[in-house]
DNA sequence: TGTTCTATGTGATAAATGTTACTGTGTATA
DNA sequence: TATACACAGTAACATTTATCACATAGAACA
């Protein structure tokens, strides 16, 4: 199979001409689980297109903090590198490997040709600006409004998502390091929920119930 | 004075061209301080441009809590407006007058129309875009990351850059909502800058002294 | 098998925040 | 002036979250 036909499996709203476009261009670059992606503060010259794996972007405390803010998929393409490349600024997020990561590097100068030139990948850009900034009011919502027992659900059901299955891999100690919080909490609140018939608990896995 | 004079100040990167196709076939309104210009849920069909007076956006609680974001002033444009209009869907967010507004009011299809056209509106709405994304990651570092009291001289002094000032007209009821938070709190954290010597406590004033 | 390590459970306690109740005080207005 | 009202201060208490201390259980491995 070609990287073409790959390709408009993956983004099926490109052109012909931009799926063109691109292979003649692009950094292909792959990852490991675990590796960091992108810094905070780091200098960002491209801008990145998921074509396999999982990524999850981070906002870094002062302190050391890691809070989950959202997931990076196939298909997807990451906001703050395209906002950030446009004025060749630094990274404002963290970005970790999840799952073993395949991507498309596209240079600043193309990225913007490519806006004027394409009308599948302008649309796709704003597209993405649009979804990242409601989801990020969503993470709002859910630590302004909320308490910690209503941010887990929130947080469980954003995993479940995005690995489209009720079995999670998480440890508790994780879990309260991306909410921002002790595990102990973490550990007592999902007891409760096992209690409600939410979930049930198992060593480095949760399951869904619900 | 002239309008296209005024707009050239407002707005001095755009183009005179722009100016003028924004002269043709803009809508211009008025608002009072304390009109909602925007609710959660409307549809949205314009962007909207602020040529005048202080808007205060918020995101709202389903229990009819109002979490502000961040301010919106002369020359900025509502960054949610531009990413609704896209697709005609609904705000995400509510928006309040605090000071007597004139704005300017753009068509969906105008808009999209120029981005084409104009490099400088293009460079506009994407600057738009990233200023209030990164804005927005602040708010979330603050609310992540951070206790109530030092949520609380963010909170201040973001006020203080917004009015230029150093005397703010805020009850601490006031603050409180817009925290999320309850009055007591806030009084209490207030009194403890207050001894800490950071500001001055007066009737619905709070004097920065930093 | 025995040892070590990581993950989890849980009690005790501290600190921050939320809630209730009541007081006083300045402002506006009848 | 008298009254009503919004705003602010504060005590007492409830609840939530953070921290410390330690116990147990399963997995990995010598």
């Amino acid at each position: 199979m070609h990287d073409s036909d790959n390709f408009k499996k993956i983004f099926p709203s490109f052109s012909d001409e931009l799926i063109d476009e691109i292979e003649t261009n692009a950094i292909h670059q792959s990852y490991k689980a675990g590796d960091v992606i992108m810094r905070t503060g780091q200098y960002i010259n491209n801008t990145i297109l998921v074509t396999k794996g999982q990524i999850k972007i981070y906002r870094e405390g002062e302190n050391g903090g890691e809070f989950f803010m959202y997931y990076l998929q196939p298909g997807q393409a990451c906001a703050v590198s395209m906002i950030c490349a446009t004025r060749s600024q630094t990274s404002q997020i963290m970005a970790k490997v999840v799952e073993d990561v395949e991507l498309i590097m596209i240079p600043l100068s193309l990225m913007e040709k490519w806006m004027m030139k394409f009308r599948s990948w302008y649309e796709f850009v704003l597209f993405t600006y649009r979804t990242r900034f409601e989801e990020v009011l969503e993470v709002v919502d859910s630590i302004a409004f909320r308490a910690m027992d209503e941010r887990l659900e929130f947080y469980l059901k954003r995993h479940a998502e995005a690995c489209s299955c009720k079995d999670l891999k998480l440890s508790h100690q994780e879990i309260a390091t991306e909410l921002n919080t002790s595990r102990e909490v973490i550990s007592r609140l999902l007891k409760k929920m096992e209690q409600r018939g939410l979930v049930r608990l198992h060593r480095n896995q949760i399951e869904l119930l619900t």
